[in-house]
DNA sequence: CAATATCCGACTTCTTCGGTCCGGGTTTAG
DNA sequence: CTAAACCCGGACCGAAGAAGTCGGATATTG
């Protein structure tokens, strides 16, 4: 239905929490949890992935927890919904560079590759610190196209 | 996972397909489905959705079968995915205009939306036409970004 | 009437997501 | 030193949605 996965959105909650909180040397996985209600094992195993990404630095014992590894600035969308969620691609049959061998005939993802593309860029165009100013952004796109939605 | 789903591709599949064939007046379900090896009930449903969302015309009978409603220049790909999956939002927690209210915190959706806004917007300018063009069609976007995939 | 289609809901199967549990290893406070 | 607080990571399970099947009803043509 393409939507992200849950997971991918708690991992956005969490680094936009790390990065309204700088003052703070670290903060455990319960801390981020309890602030957004989301359960606490959970979001510690989105953690753990996020640190072996290399975009949180993690550290263990009394007053642990985690912190940015780098500035908010520097961490887009891309790469956190990347490492969680792993790779996506808009097509279901497309597997690395190969065209679908299942369906010799499938034309249809050559263009919606290009789609593909269009939203990675997306994606890493924002940052972490664009999720947390509340006025418009630099921006994702030159123009934001003033789009509607079709409630059907 | 941010993909969409097979009954998805199948229905581009299928209005690519007629869209190439304009000189029959109609396609049973069954052939299309014979044409690229998918299973020709699920593809029937799919071209029922599409007919009730005025995508299609159908036509019972013998030599009966379907054919699009529309020119397939005027037939853009969010019609399709929107017809067949319903409205696709990216956050999970989206539901109507509303925000979530089960996690009052979250304050993530805002700029999700936006790019919400900027996925919809690519895929409503893409035509069935252009997906039958295997040269470059106008172009979902004025730059082609050449994007690498991070396959981990 | 008979053959060929669409039409449409119910049903089974399969995968994935969301979430929990538990047995580790580390670091710090007391 | 010991215990508390924290990270680490695999195993496990239930729920939900996707993919596909089945069966019957209806419409159209020859």
């Amino acid at each position: 239905m393409l939507k992200l996965t849950k997971k991918a959105d708690y991992g956005l909650m969490a680094l936009k929490y790390l990065a309204e909180h700088p003052e703070t040397v670290a903060l455990s996985a319960k801390d981020i949890a309890d602030a957004y209600g989301i359960p606490a094992q959970l979001l510690a195993k989105i953690l753990q992935k996020l640190t072996k990404s290399g975009l949180l630095k993690s550290h263990a014992g009394m007053n642990g927890g985690y912190a940015l590894s780098r500035d908010a600035r520097e961490i887009s969308a891309y790469e956190v919904i990347h490492s969680i969620d792993g790779p996506f691609f808009i097509t279901s049959c497309t597997k690395g560079s190969k065209g679908c061998e299942l369906t010799p005939s499938c034309t249809i993802k050559e263009p919606l590759a290009r789609v593909n593309d269009t939203i990675a860029g997306v994606l890493k165009s924002i940052s972490i610190q664009d999720l947390s100013d509340h006025e418009h952004p630099a921006g994702p796109t030159e123009k934001s196209s003033p789009l509607v939605y079709l409630t059907h």
